[in-house]
DNA sequence: CGGTACATTGAAGGGGCTCAATCCACGTGG
DNA sequence: CCACGTGGATTGAGCCCCTTCAATGTACCG
């Protein structure tokens, strides 16, 4: 079954996840939020396990990811993987890759998601005109990547069960910010073989730790629902600090539009 | 002792590492790099040791390193440390930090540096006038991004050995690129307890896996001086693509200027 | 000459891996 | 309606890579 091509109807809907996350950056003006409305999109449905960026190929543009889930990672010649970060929707997927002669990872979707896609001439003529866009760009930008730093953090000094507290509190706090997670709950998109992936651990060790922060009563995992027992505890022991999820300060600098 | 505050006699000469590490991304017009000498940056000598970026400080600009090298690190609360990267001349410091409230990680000069000091409205001006070296910028980000990528696979997924090997190619590739390292030879500006705090690897292991490297013919090192006998072998066994310290390819949707 | 920083090497222990078996939920087709 | 296949979770046994702890060596420097 090809991926059907729809029509960008409602651009504005479609490209929301973007903007929503863009203006919780810097406060966005009517004509940002026209210029981002104004794209003209058009959103693509992957079904689940396809391949949206492959590593070694080439691409014009960037894609958004509007609606579900996907991993980015790196497969080894000798069978391994590591999944690099979460791509949640109003996340840009293709960055830092996208600027390369050849993309450096695979991104795949988890779940059917929908992506939009924006080709670099649309983009650098948006940024030219917006410059504040740009800026928050950037900001985005390093968002990931100090995620990405955090990720190394934890795999390179802390422990197995350090590691796995704190995927799943930064886990939390992300999909609280786009609205998917409650309080101390939400879905995990993520099979326990793909978190051991991205943590550095083999799938049984990550099934024991799971099972010792269950008995230690820090969490409830039932199947693919998550209930965070006890944050204050889960965090000291993961040594969490939310700081790189949080606020940006670039406003300060920027002219009001 | 303080540090010195030199003045910005030569800022064409002063800020050049980063000229040149812009035009290997793109061919800079004659304007461009007016407008880069025209920065007038002041530079700052910091002695071997010293802070240049502490952890939960807050900065207004980026700092550009000019001579020398540091290391970007976190320090854990049970006294462990994981070393992000190494920069080097040219090289961004405080991204992905700097947009923050407070910084995420401290940057340590690891012997007598030159660093100079960009304030936010500053670059911002200048990114502004200048599309095209914003652009540009993307790709520098995108590159450090790609790199912190690179190392965490390394510490993911790969054997002691495995990241050593990848490790001393990599700062092979690197130095050659700001023309500090020979065609298979360089000075090795860490400490093997920075290579272990780099690689999440204890002091003694890495010591153990040079000599392994050593014993099997691939590396020779005496003291700093390290020699890539068989970069071939090397190469195969880290599974090192240097695609990702390679070329970008946004020129070709930017205007000439 | 003593102190500091770094490199080197050994011994013992443990955290996490590998290999393997089992279980369970679910979908699918006979 | 059940047999079967599949993807994922769970658990056990043994082992090995790497850590920890410790001692020693060595160059450099005040």
């Amino acid at each position: 079954m090809a991926s059907p091509l729809q029509t960008a109807a409602d651009p504005q809907h479609l490209i929301e996840p973007l903007t929503q996350k863009l203006s919780g950056v810097i406060a966005l003006t009517a004509e940002e939020r026209a210029a981002l409305a104004g794209l003209q999109v058009p959103s693509r449905r992957m079904p689940r396990g396809r391949e949206i960026v492959s590593a070694g190929r080439k691409y014009d543009g960037v894609f958004v990811l509007l609606d579900g889930a996907a991993i980015r990672y790196r497969a080894l010649r000798n069978g391994r993987r590591q999944v690099l970060n979460l791509v949640l929707p109003g996340d840009f997927i293709g960055f830092p890759a996208c600027f390369y002669e050849a993309a450096l990872y695979t991104v795949a979707a988890l779940n059917d998601a929908v992506v939009s896609w924006i080709p670099f001439p649309t983009l650098f003529a948006l940024l030219q005109r917006q410059p504040r866009l740009s800026a928050t760009l950037f900001c985005c930008f390093s968002s990931e990547a100090a995620m990405v730093g955090e990720h190394l953090i934890d795999v390179g000094r802390r422990s197995a069960l350090e590691r796995v507290a704190h995927f799943l509190l930064e886990l939390l706090t992300r999909l609280q910010a786009i609205g998917q997670a409650a309080e101390r709950s939400y879905r995990m998109p993520l099979t326990q073989e793909l978190i051991g992936d991205a943590l550095g651990l083999s799938m049984p060790h990550v099934n024991r730790t799971l099972r010792q922060l269950r008995e230690d009563g820090l969490v409830i995992i039932d199947g693919q629902h998550v209930v965070i027992e006890d944050i204050e505890s889960l965090a000291a022991l993961a040594d969490f600090e939310r700081g790189y999820l949080g606020r940006f300060r670039i406003a300060d600098f920027l002219d009001p539009g």
